[in-house]
This record gives structure tokens, sequence and C-alpha cells, in this order.
DNA sequence: AACGAGGCCAACCGCCAGGGC
DNA sequence: TGCCCTGGCGGTTGGCCTCGT
């Protein structure tokens, strides 16, 4: 009884499609319509499971399927909502007319993931990798602390020398994770060199009054130069991925936060605003189909006051997203790397900076 | 020139939600 | 009400290509 299940036939090809599959299935549709796809490829004279069909037509033979390079509009676009949506790559490429979710995902997964990974972000969660700063501290006192195991063995100079800076360096590190400490009410989560980093661009940038900064000059020129090497890192980000217009058009963040310079990235604004996204995440998520109107909307009233809603609202989606996500432990894992071989390029910068003070 | 490593991407796999019966 | 089918989605795979040695 009842209609056989797709693809339970054996026999049917898989694998890459011919030139000659590829037009008989388009002949077919541009002349019927590919109504039923489980019965499309007998109707259409094709050894396959209609679910190829279905694949194929909708990843390659669609007429309005865009080729080429993504823009870096387009990457925006992606980073933009993968931000709110997670990997809802059907829901994005809703955003991207011509791509493909697959497309997308793709491009994401070989592309954007690993250029986030660079930059010191998590591709997950968009957020500011919290493994950066405190395993290359670990890893600096244990090499600073290396010289109390071997006190007793004559050592030649130049290892002496790295005994000195590197126990110098943890110091130091020691004493500015100190002073960044965020106060008791901040969220214990703000342990970590990025959000570190936002403190220190909002400190530089007279967001922020922390006296103590600014009353030591040495460690002032020291933040000064740390948060220009940071945004210099974020320039080189292939394109300003702050969408300062979108937000500030949705009144999304008090004006002050749009003031920022336009060098931060989108990823590193919502995590410094993590509950705005999170009240974008939900109110998409509450709308059934309603991607466009959460976010085309320009209706403030419907964020309603997010300063409130972010004491209320559920963990983010895309932090609920990283934990069902296994894609770091994927194939393209050479890129993912584990937190203590971490090699973005920021932590060389800012090391690099430090150890030159 | 040959080989291996890594990147890229089309396609497959397995799961799930919705709808029909 | 529950089963089954279908369409759709996200994750993963495998083969081809490029690049470095």
């Amino acid at each position: 009884m009842g209609r056989s299940p797709c693809c339970e036939g054996n026999g049917l090809k898989k694998g890459p499609w011919s030139s000659e599959e590829d037009k008989k299935l388009l002949d077919f549709i541009q002349q019927h319509g590919h109504g039923s796809w489980i019965s499309l490829p007998k109707r259409a004279g094709l050894n396959r499971c209609g679910k190829s069909c279905r694949l194929r037509w909708i990843n390659y033979l669609r007429p309005d399927i865009k080729r080429g390079s993504f823009s870096p509009e387009e990457e925006q676009t992606i980073l933009h909502l993968h931000s709110v949506l997670g990997n809802k790559w059907s829901a994005i490429a809703t955003r991207l007319p011509g791509r493909t979710d697959n497309e997308i995902k793709n491009y994401w997964n070989t592309h954007l993931k690993k250029k986030l990974i660079r930059m010191g972000f998590d591709p997950v969660t968009h957020r500011r990798r919290t493994d950066v700063f405190s395993s290359s501290l670990s890893q600096l006192i244990a090499l600073a602390n290396l010289s109390k195991l071997i006190d007793s063995r004559p050592l030649d100079e130049s290892a002496l020398t790295l005994q000195s800076d590197a126990l110098q360096l943890a110091n130091s590190l020691q004493y500015l994770q100190g002073l960044l400490q965020p106060p008791a009410s901040a969220t214990a989560s703000n342990n970590n060199l990025f959000s570190q980093t936002s403190c220190i661009t909002e400190a530089t940038q007279g967001y922020t009054a922390y006296d103590p900064i600014k009353e030591d000059p040495d460690l002032n020129s020291l933040l000064s130069s740390t948060a220009r090497l940071f945004s210099e890192g974020i320039a080189s980000f292939s394109q300003p991925l702050q969408d300062n217009n979108f937000i500030a058009h949705h009144h999304l963040v008090p004006n002050y936060l749009t003031n920022t310079p336009p060098q931060v990235p989108f990823s590193f604004q919502t995590s410094l605003n993590n509950h705005v996204d999170r009240t974008a995440a939900t109110q998409c998520l509450s709308m059934v189909n309603g991607i466009d109107h959460c976010l085309d909307s320009t209706d403030s009233a419907l964020w309603g006051d997010y300063d409130d809603l972010d004491l209320l609202l559920p963990p983010s989606l895309t932090e609920a997203s990283a934990v069902t996500d296994h894609g770091d432990a994927g194939t393209g894992g050479s890129s993912g790397g584990s937190p203590s071989s971490s090699t973005s390029p920021w932590s060389n910068i800012f090391f690099g900076d430090l150890a030159g003070h």
C-alpha cells in the first residue's frame, strides 16, 4: 500500500550529472514544471532519485542562479544574517537572490568561517574567542615558571633572555588583565581577550572612563597602540563588516554605540551588544516566515526595550546552535584548531605589540 | 615531472516537519 | 490518532583542482 519512499529503488544513478541528464531535466521542468519530485525522474526519463533531481534543479539548473564569486555586499549580508540566524542557510539564502543555501553554506565553510577564525572570532557565536587570551597567557606563565624548574642548570645567554622576556610578558599580561577586569556587576563571560579589547577600544576612545588606565601614561599608551593595532587588524578584513546603517536605522542600539569607528566589524559590535542580537534572534524565531519582516522592519516599537529584554531572553540563537553545531569537528578541521593551538594574527599583533613595551 | 596536502564544491545522506489518508 | 510519504534542510563526503615541495 501507499507510495514507495524516495530513493528506495536500487540501480538509480548517483554522482555527477551528465549534460544529457541536465538537458532532460531542464526541458522537462520548463515544459511541465517539476510537480511531484518523486515521480519526476520517471516522467522525465531520468534514472535518478527525485531528491537528486530536485537538488540538481535548485542548485544548478534553475535559471535565476547567480554564478561567480560573492560580492563584498553579499559577504557582509551573510555574516550579518549568520550572526542572527546561525546555520539557517535556507533562511539566509532567501535574502541573497540567486544564491542557493548550498552555495552559501559552502562559502561559509570554506571562506568566511576561516576568516573569522583568523580574526580571532568564534564563527559559531560571532563572539571574540575566549581561548586566545587565556591559553596564551597560561602558556606564557608556564614558560616563565619553567625557569624555576631549571634554575639549577646552566643556561646560555639567549635562553636566559627568553625566560626573562616570558616572565615580563606574563607579568604584564596579568597586570593588564587585572586592570581590565570588569566591575563586579559585569558578567563573568567578559573575562577574555576580546572583551577586554573592547574595553581597550572604548577606553582609548573616550566611551568609558576608567581612571586607573587614564592616569597611567604608560599603560594608556600601551592600550592606545593596542587598540590601534586591533583596528588595523580588523581593517585587514576584506570588507567593512559593520552595518551601522542597519542598526541605527532600526533603532537597535543607542546612538553612542553607532558612533563606534567604522573599522569595527559587525561581529565585533554584536559582541559588544549581544543583547541586540539576542533580541533580533528571538524576534526572528518568533515569526513564522517572518524573516523579511524582521530584518526589514522599520518599526522600532517592534523591538521594544531591548535593555530590559536582555535580562529575560533565553540564550542566544547562536549560543544554542553552538551546542548542536559539529562543524568545527568536521572535514574542514585543519582550520578549526584546538583552543590551545590558536595562531590568530590578532594574537600575534597583540602580543607582538606588548612585547615591544 | 611527480607527489602530497589542502581547498573547493557538487552531490549525497539522514533527519525532521507537515500534510494526506 | 497514528502512520506514511514528500519536500526541505543542514551536515558530511568524495572527487577534482591547485599549489607547494
